[in-house]
Formats: structure tokens, sequence, C-alpha cells
RNA sequence: UGAGUUAAUCAUACGGUCGCGGGCCGCGAAAGCGGCGUGAGGAAAGUCCGAGCAUCCCAGGGCAAGGGUGCCUGCUAACGGCAGGUGGAGGCGACUUUAAGGAAAGUGAACAGAAAUACACCGCCGCGCAUUUUUGCGCGGUAAGGGCGGAAUGGCGAGGUAAGAGCUCACCGUUGUUUCGGUAACGAAGCAAGCCAAUUAAACCCCACCCGAUGCAAGAUUGGGACGUAUGCUCGCUUAAAUGCGGAGACUGCCCGUCUGCAUACGUCCGUUAAUAUCGCUUGAGCGCAUGGGCGACUGUGCGCGUAGAUAGAUGACCGUACACGACAGAACUCGGCUUACAGAUUAAUCUCAAACC
RNA sequence: AGGAGCAUAGCUCAGCAGGUUAGAGCACCACCCUGAUAAGGUGGGGGUCGGUGGUUCGAGUCCACUUGCUCCUA
């Protein structure tokens, strides 16, 4: 299963203001219809320092590669970390199972 | 044994499965697939300096402005860096630390205080007058004492004096000078002056030396180019005409000097589409070892090594083993430094101090 | 990544070539005025000048380091 980022200020910008949006404990995720498989992540300095914003982008980006099968349909999806003190894979893999069954759930 | 000082090194390690960015090789028309090997730091950070590189009508001379540096000698491509030394400061010591030119070129320096280079408030002393005495008033001397202050006529002792005072003398300090040592900063010794010239320059300032600006989001390639015409920038005179002169503009300001078109639209001819592109983009004042020179920073020679190049931005996930249970922290054009952050571990000193023992 | 700035009272800003006590407006509190409120008037409280160190007799101001925030460059 293979996927393309997200790049363009702009297709950030699109997603953002017409995207459809899926919470979980760890992240949240903004959906929109798209032909192909892509993904972007969206962190900011809150997140931490340049050690810290990259472990996360790793961390996601695994865990998102790993649970991709679960999605039936190809979609463009930005993910938001949310702020917090530590982060792991584990609590990632998780927030991703939750958001996908949904978004699979309101597929139906 | 304890407490230190200095210098240097390392920055969890190993194995398995899956995954990522470059490179090379093979297969393939291509997409891609497979294999091999490689892939963050001592600070990659702050952006505080110095360079390379790139562009800017190539930046040339003089003056001015602005900014920087500031003991000496070296090292270096260069530096505001480093090394060795000198003076000051700190420590019992090993050693550490230091923006350390000039205050007899000039200006400024609140408040307090009589006074801030100087003018006597209290006090001390002398003289005159008044007064029985005590003492009071006036004139003068005095910087030893009190008081003010960050700073008060160099410090301390002796002589001296009406009281005092470098007024005189010894010692110390200061300044000047001579000799010796040192490349020099400076040091040592001698002689002289008798203190005139307080402090402050990370206050203005003066002196010496240095500096073009902007930064890889620089910039190059292509996205079209060449020629002609018109209009605008563009002001005056002149001319058919940016033709010529002046003005103007560019080179931070002025003088000299040099340079002067550019943009847009239309027409003709040549060329052909990718911008989320390609190059810049990693071999460089490179690193390691040996050896020669030098106290050292550093450097000559020889041998060896091949060392990230991403572009929403590559190092992760899971499992196992070990222990001291892992700090600060992520390359973004590249180097040399400085500064700041940092769990710890290890090594070296004929190193220092204290205690004990021999 | 590169470059440029800002930080002073609860808020918005002053503050000189370093000097005695850091100001202004709004806001807050008390009083006056009013039957009551607003407006107006009088008085008052509130600041380790973002932090640490240095220069100086003395630092909001000068110097070094540091923290947070803002803006510009595709």
């Amino acid at each position: 299963m293979n996927y393309l980022r997200i790049k363009k200020n702009r297709e950030f910008l699109k997603i953002f203001k017409r995207g459809i949006r899926v919470h979980s404990p760890a992240l949240s995720l903004i959906l929109f219809p798209s032909g192909t498989m892509r993904m972007g992540i969206a962190l900011s300095k809150k997140h931490g320092k340049a050690v810290e914003r990259n472990r996360i982008k790793r961390l996601i980006r695994e865990s998102f590669n790993k649970n991709l099968h679960m999605l039936q349909k190809n979609w463009a999806v930005v993910v938001l970390p949310r702020v917090a003190d530590g982060y792991s894979f584990k609590t990632f893999e998780k927030s991703f199972i939750i958001c996908f069954k949904k978004v699979n759930g309101w597929g139906k």
C-alpha cells in the first residue's frame, strides 16, 4: 500500500477549510476525498524543539503506513497531533485505528 | 586516603524482523523490482565574528560620516580567534582570570558638602578690640583632626612650627632620566624632582589600525531571443533622432573620476514549453598515523582514508541481551573560531594541598 | 534557513550623551456632586523597568550572554 505526501500550502489550506474532522485521544484527522491516497502532517513549535518534532513525524509516518490497509477508500489526510508531555508509537497507533474505524463507519 | 588543578577522549552497546534518503551495479521500453554499500553533532544550536562562493553599471583616489578593534611578540587564508609572554586581580598551592591605548587637546559629571583642582563649616593658632574671669567680635594663618562624599591637595614616621604644611629628612608610591637585561610589552639597579598633572573614556572625545553592500529565499539555466517603431521614466535648450550639451541617475555623503539607458506595447524573423524543474550541492585552508622543525599555537615531508546531501525535508517501530538505565540535542551552501546547553563515563600529569604511615 | 526588531503599572505608550523621586492616558479604590446612575471634580494605591553578569561612585539607559514574542525574504 503506497501513499503520496501532501506538500503544497494551497492543498493544506483547502483541506483545512473543506475537510471532515475525526478526533481521537492523541491526534485529529482532517479528511478530504481524493483520487490517490495522500497524507500530510501539521506541527507547530508548541510540539517541542526540532528533535521532538522530527520524532513525532517519524512515529506518525510509521503508524500511518502500518495501518493504512484498514481504509477502504482513498483520502487526502492531514494529521494533527495533540500537544502532550510525551509521545509514543503505541498511543498514535491506537488513535489511528479508532479514527479509521470511524471513517469506514460513515463510508457505509 | 581525602580534597582539588589542568589536559584529552567518549556520548548506550550488540543481535534479529519490518521501514526510510542518497550512491553504485543488474533486470526492464518505462513505472518499478532486486542486490551491495552508505546515512546527523560536540555542540548540527545562538547567529556573535572571520573567510570562501555568488550577484550588484566591479566598487578607483581624496576628504568626511558610520561601524569595529585596542598591553607585546608570534600563528593563521583571515579574525574581535589561538599560542607564548608582560602588567593587574584572585587562590596556602597546582593554577585561574583580565575590553589592559590616551585624562599635561578639549567638554561633561547629579545629590551631599565651605570647597570637586578647590573659595576654611566646625576646629587649631596668632594679632587687635571689648570683657573682672569665662568668653565674644573682627582680621589673618592653617588642609594635622572632625564633618560631607565614590573621590578632599600622595601614605606613614620623625624633625620642624604660634598652629600647621614635602617646609625638611628616611622608607614606600609617583614622575622624569641613565645604565643593564629583553625582538617587544616590560623588569632590575642608580640618580634626580619634592608631587606640579585626583577619578571617570563599556561618558562625549583623541590617537593608531581595519571595514563596499547584500546574502544560497545569493545566483545561474530555461519559461523565449534579436531588430525596428511608439509611449513612459525624463527636466531645460537643441536636433530628423537619447542627436548633442547641461541637469539628472549609479558607485552609502561631498569633490575628482568612471558609466548611462531602462520598462511596457505593437510589428517582422528565429525558437519551442517542465517551474512543486535542473544546477549551485558537497574533495574541503579535509581527516588520521608516522616523522622533522618550534616552549607552543602551528607547520614541512611521507603513507593511508573516501566522509549525509534532504527539499512538508531521510536514522524510526517491535523483540531480545547487558549495564552505570542513557543528558543537551537534528545537517539545510561550505569552512575557521567564539558563546550558550549538557546525565554521566574513562584516561593522563615527576601536578597541588591536607592527614596518616615508613 | 537567512535577515530585522520589540520587551517599562491590569492595558496602550513616554523616559534625555548614564544622576537624586521612573512619568502620561485608560482602568481600579475612596470621597465630593445626584433622589439614584453616567459624566465631571479631588485624593490615593499599584513597578525587583523580561532574566543573569559586567563597566561605573551610581545603570530603565552603556557592554556581554540569555529568555519570550513579532515582522520581512519563496
